[in-house]
DNA sequence: GTCTATAATTCGATAGAC
DNA sequence: GTCTATCGAATTATAGAC
């Protein structure tokens, strides 16, 4: 079945994703992934041949808890549009702190932009994960625009929405831009 | 007048606020601003006592290319609305390039709350003006909701375009994006 | 004021003992 | 497989000649 390494490796992909979300990725060095997980820094380059390859595998990580966030929203509700609306309103209670750090997907992606273009490609399939679970609840819910572009549109708001939670910390913007990004899904479902 | 050291200080910060947006203020070396300005690296110690300085002076720089920008949108057109429309459309052919990389002040400030939490502050005031001459503009076209909260909920929104823009580039969705901003703001004036 | 030289530290990555 | 030890390069920052 699965490698002989999978456990370790999985361990430090966790540990890597909550601190490319609290640090980003250029400032997380080795050491601070190694002291994460309890393992001497030598030690990572038996499961990472370089610091870049642990992007792919933090990438991963996200797609495997991302799944079953999505998963357990598919159960907990039927309608498509509460789901999304649920979605959005879990962000406030998210552990990787959304409001406070951005959104990990959409922040990697905008940093790995700028600074490593070369890496960008693998930091975006948790966001079309995202975009896609999105388009599949829109086109559920039978809306009258095209199910792509309402799922992009949204993914966009979302991000400006935690972008500008990030930077500004105004509680009573959060609220209300939140509120209305909810009315405006309800009113495309 | 001015300083002795001005126009030295302000082709430093000039070329860091170029960097910083091109690679990030994490990955942007003083080696490398010490290059672009053609001084040798030890020199910038006479005119910033650390590299966090430089931030302060950036964000000072880009205040002052700003109100240019937003001086000339003024002379430019009568109608606020106006001014606003054009000034998202600016943003394609800008040369900080917001659709490659990202808000030049909303992607410092992201990475600032995540890497340097206690330099946030410093990114804030370019953003600040922005939604200040955004509510301004609401403000004199006699916009219905309060111009504070439109002017806020428009600077989410370029965020988030800019953002997408950056880790997606995907033409058409930019296009789109672009033009459905451009139609709110027109319906909130 | 402007430069060279370099200190002090940290980084990613490697070598090799066990 | 897991550890220690360390390399070479890069980083911020300082010292001091000119």
């Amino acid at each position: 079945m699965g490698r002989k390494a999978e456990l370790s490796t999985e361990v430090i992909a966790a540990a890597a994703s909550r601190l490319f979300q609290s640090r980003g990725f250029a400032n997380t060095s080795l050491q601070d992934v190694a002291e994460a997980v309890g393992i001497p820094k030598g030690n990572f380059y038996y499961h990472f041949r370089t610091k870049d390859d642990i992007v792919r595998a933090v990438v991963e990580h996200r797609l495997g808890a991302l799944d079953a966030e999505l998963a357990a929203l598919e159960k907990g509700s039927r309608d498509p549009g509460k789901r999304l609306v649920r979605f959005v309103q879990a962000m406030l209670t998210h552990p990787d702190a959304p409001f406070a750090l951005g959104c990990p997907h959409g922040s990697l992606g905008l940093e790995l932009a700028k600074a490593r273009p070369d890496l960008l490609s693998a930091a975006r399939p948790a966001l079309e994960r995202l975009r896609a679970w999105f388009a599949e609840q829109f086109r559920l819910a039978g809306a009258s625009a095209g199910p792509d572009r309402l799922a992009m549109h949204l993914l966009a708001r979302v991000q400006g929405l935690l972008l500008m939670a990030a930077t500004f910390r105004d509680e009573s913007f959060n609220r209300r831009e939140l509120r209305e990004l909810q009315k405006w899904i309800a009113s495309q479902c």
